[in-house]
DNA sequence: TTCATAACTGGTAATGATTATCACTTTCAT
DNA sequence: ATGAAAGTGATAATCATTACCAGTTATGAA
């Protein structure tokens, strides 16, 4: 990330406006509307260099989802479409600090992540 | 898991003979030595399955490790060499039973991971 | 036991996300 | 203004996982 380059600023802008979670393919179609000759790899290369310069945050999963907000907070993912949400957890949150606060001191860093079947999914059950 | 099979017997047997925590290729490798003539597919299936059934752990990840120790303990993963390893966390255990069973109250389920560069990567640094 | 059938198997082809490669273009410090 | 380092886009390659299929095995009912 020593030049700037377009491309990685619109990826970058794209990711901050949606408040989902997209895969790679996703963010390469969004940011197609913008820059129509783009390719896939210039994709994966940003993503990559964006969340290892710490601008983005990278989901693991089956597939790799990326987040452009940066601010502390928490996802669930569905187990069904294996999509990832926001979520406020309200008083998880303090416990959730202690147990941050107290791997550090172990050397350790800490990922959660919460499980729970989605809304969508759970009305498509009956399909 | 309707009929028993040979096959899952032995996968099942290997898998809980190690402490470490394998990727579906290294449990053929495993398995091949009782019977030479298993198929990659048969020990994905029926990894697949015995995950399903509450037999193992499935760890995702960029490639999926299994674990056959089913009773409640804690990985760290190495981001290097992007192994699993089991991990002592002491005085985090009764944090993190706060954060699941508050969790569970919210219909939630918690996954919790740790990540550390393991020793060896450590060691292989100066290389 | 015999039989029907549902589950399981092994080999292999297909899939699909991600990475590597390469010739070309852009950025930027000097 | 120029040359080295970084970035790009097209496409081929990789590789973990899944799908498919013809043949085998397990199981329960007759």
């Amino acid at each position: 990330m020593k030049y700037k380059s377009r491309q990685r600023d619109i990826i970058l802008e794209q990711l901050k406006m949606v408040d989902c979670h997209p895969t790679a393919d996703e963010v390469y179609i969004m940011v197609k509307r913008k820059l129509p000759k783009i390719g896939i790899a210039t994709v994966y290369r940003n993503l990559e260099q964006l969340s290892k310069g710490g601008c983005i945050f990278k989901l693991d999963g089956d597939i790799k989802r990326y987040d452009g907000n940066i601010m502390r907070h928490f996802h669930y993912r569905c187990p069904q479409c294996e999509r990832v949400f926001d979520l406020d957890i309200g008083k998880l949150e303090s416990i959730y600090d202690d147990l941050s606060n107290e791997s550090h001191k172990q050397g350790l860093e800490v990922k959660v992540e919460f499980v729970r079947i989605c809304e969508n999914c759970i009305e498509n059950k009956g399909k």
